[in-house]
DNA sequence: GACAACCTGACC
DNA sequence: GGTCAGGTTGTC
């Protein structure tokens, strides 16, 4: 995509642009050249000649996909469809429309960009271990929290909760020096591995290809109720933890401060 | 911290 | 028919 000039753009669904509104995002991306891709947690962006940035955030269900053959069907799923120099195509499929689209100068102009905390892959095991040690929430919901660090969902805090062998309802104060440190090398450990095997496509996600992530089956705790866990042989158990399905091996997750009082 | 809300589809 | 979902906000 990079080096593609923008020639279309159709929006088919008027939720999935959150700012600017009334056709300036549309007129913001046409004609204009794509001239680097990153991420910021995850929301995608997308850097324009314009020294503008589009932000896109997949929410559940989103797919931004990119092909060079032909253009897509434009489907009850598809929310958009851009076309690029050359023919190809970049669209947006979302059964679940909760996916969402900025233009902005600059990735901080997007509020929970601004309020983010940091990369989970750039912050420093020290800063961790302070920042861990300041809160006195349940862990999972801790890393879930967006403002804590940046980036992690649903399954990867199962996961590498589950490789470092503590419970998600234990409160981060609770942690010693060598949790917090076991948890934090468990946390990059997860995400290479995930990225490295394209990510898990469990139930929507695909890649830009439409191809799916290969990390679904190695995935040890999460999706797993009611197995056998591959490390103990306890059962996996799913209990809900702030708000969320929450997977875990009852033998290797202990929590001491928690014994009884669940 | 709990819960409804935003939406739709898959699965039991 | 009920439950659940790689997410996040707003309300109580």
């Amino acid at each position: 995509m990079v080096g593609k000039r923008i020639e279309g753009v159709e929006i088919f669904d008027p939720l999935l642009v959150k700012k600017p509104g009334g056709g300036a995002f549309v007129r913001g991306l046409l004609r204009k050249r794509i001239v680097a891709l990153g991420r910021r947690g995850k929301f995608l962006l997308l850097f324009l000649n314009s020294g503008r940035v589009w932000a896109a955030h997949l929410r559940m269900t989103g797919r931004m996909l990119f092909g060079s053959e032909g253009r897509p069907e434009p489907g009850k799923a598809v929310r958009a469809i851009l076309t690029l120099s050359g023919g190809s195509h970049l669209w947006f499929w979302d059964t679940r429309r909760f996916g969402e689209w900025y233009l902005v100068g600059k990735p901080e102009e997007v509020p929970r960009i601004r309020g983010m905390g940091p990369e989970p892959l750039e912050i420093s095991r020290e800063e961790f271990v302070q920042r861990v040690r300041q809160r006195n929430r349940q862990l999972k919901a801790l890393l879930l929290d967006q403002t804590f660090l940046g980036g992690l969902g649903n399954i990867y805090v199962c996961e590498a909760l589950y490789r470092a062998g503590i419970h998600p309802k234990r409160k981060a104060d609770s942690l010693s020096l060598c949790n917090i440190k076991v948890l934090y090398d468990h946390i990059q450990a997860v995400l290479k591995e995930a990225i490295q095997a394209g990510g898990s496509s469990v139930r929507s996600y695909r890649r830009s290809d439409g191809s799916e992530g290969r990390f679904a089956l190695k995935l040890r705790v999460y999706g797993r109720d009611g197995k056998r866990c591959p490390r103990c042989g306890h059962r996996i158990k799913r209990i809900e933890v702030s708000g969320r399905g929450t997977f875990y091996c009852p033998g290797c997750q202990r929590s001491p401060n928690l014994r009884g009082s669940q």
